[in-house]
DNA sequence: TTAATTACCTCATTTCATTAGATGCAAAAT
DNA sequence: ATTTTGCATCTAATGAAATGAGGTAATTAA
């Protein structure tokens, strides 16, 4: 991970569509350069995937929550495959505190989020839900600054 | 939005820098096309753009944790252009209940996270703190299905 | 010193994206 | 009923970009 690479990727992380050409221009090295980089931070894992931004509310999803659901550890082993089949969880963490699990969830409707307290609940156990009004940070990168800046 | 919109979002969500020749065989559309569609759902703002996901332990942001702030309505005016220029905020949520913001954030160290906990209780009030020690789903678009199915 | 490795370049080739023009269809207007 | 408009699509041609093949220089290991 040099300074180029820090470039590459910070530019890939506002616009994951950007050419190798373009790439090339920002960063001062050849296409077949860049794609070399690109294709050596893909092998190591440092970059995952690249993932469109999509505007919820145009497609209907119009309730976003986070959930906090508490978890004996052994439900544990029941609880991760259920909410990875479950297409509205857009995040899951295990964390400190009272409450082990907390989801990110997205639903057409304030109906269809209690739908699925009501069965994790039923699944599960104790949940505490915060219902998001807005959002002032969308879900972004980190961008790399270079240690000497 | 019709089938062909939804299958092309759906790809896109999983893999952004998909090419339009491999959209147009999975749509079975041409590229223009593609094309064409793509730039339709990027000016109606349906998508919104392309990020590309990084592994964060792998850049050295060992540390993720969800920060509920408590705010004074009269703050936020405040509140919203600081953390918007703070890297380490990935996400950041106005909600319902007792703590008006919860952040999403990564640090190198739970050292830096504590500077930073310290500069947002100083600057705006109460802080409840959850460290994320593991994630079974990771931020993720929704599938958008065909009704009928 | 020599070999091996790595990262890069340029140039040629191939693949892909884009444009232009033509077609077909559905809805609205004449 | 016919014409017109708008829209989404196609194919074919052009232009642009990605890839692959040498070849070079710098770095490290033998």
């Amino acid at each position: 991970m040099d300074k180029i690479d820090r470039k590459i990727v910070n530019i890939l992380q506002t616009n994951a569509r950007a050419s190798l050409k373009d790439l090339s221009k920002e960063c001062f090295i050849s296409s077949p350069a860049i794609a070399a980089r690109i294709s050596k931070l893909e092998r190591s894992g440092i970059i995952k995937g690249y993932q469109a931004d999509i505007n919820l509310e145009k497609i209907n999803f119009h309730v976003k929550a986070f959930i906090q659901v508490q978890l004996e550890p052994r439900q544990k082993k029941e609880f991760y495959p259920y909410i990875q089949n479950i297409p509205n969880v857009i995040e899951c963490n295990c964390v400190t505190g009272d409450f082990s699990e907390v989801m990110e969830v997205v639903f057409p409707s304030t109906t269809d989020l209690d739908d699925f307290i009501n069965d994790i609940q039923q699944r599960f156990g104790k949940t505490s839900t915060q219902i998001v009004f807005s959002t002032s940070v969308d879900h972004r990168g980190v961008q790399l600054s270079d240690p000497q800046e």
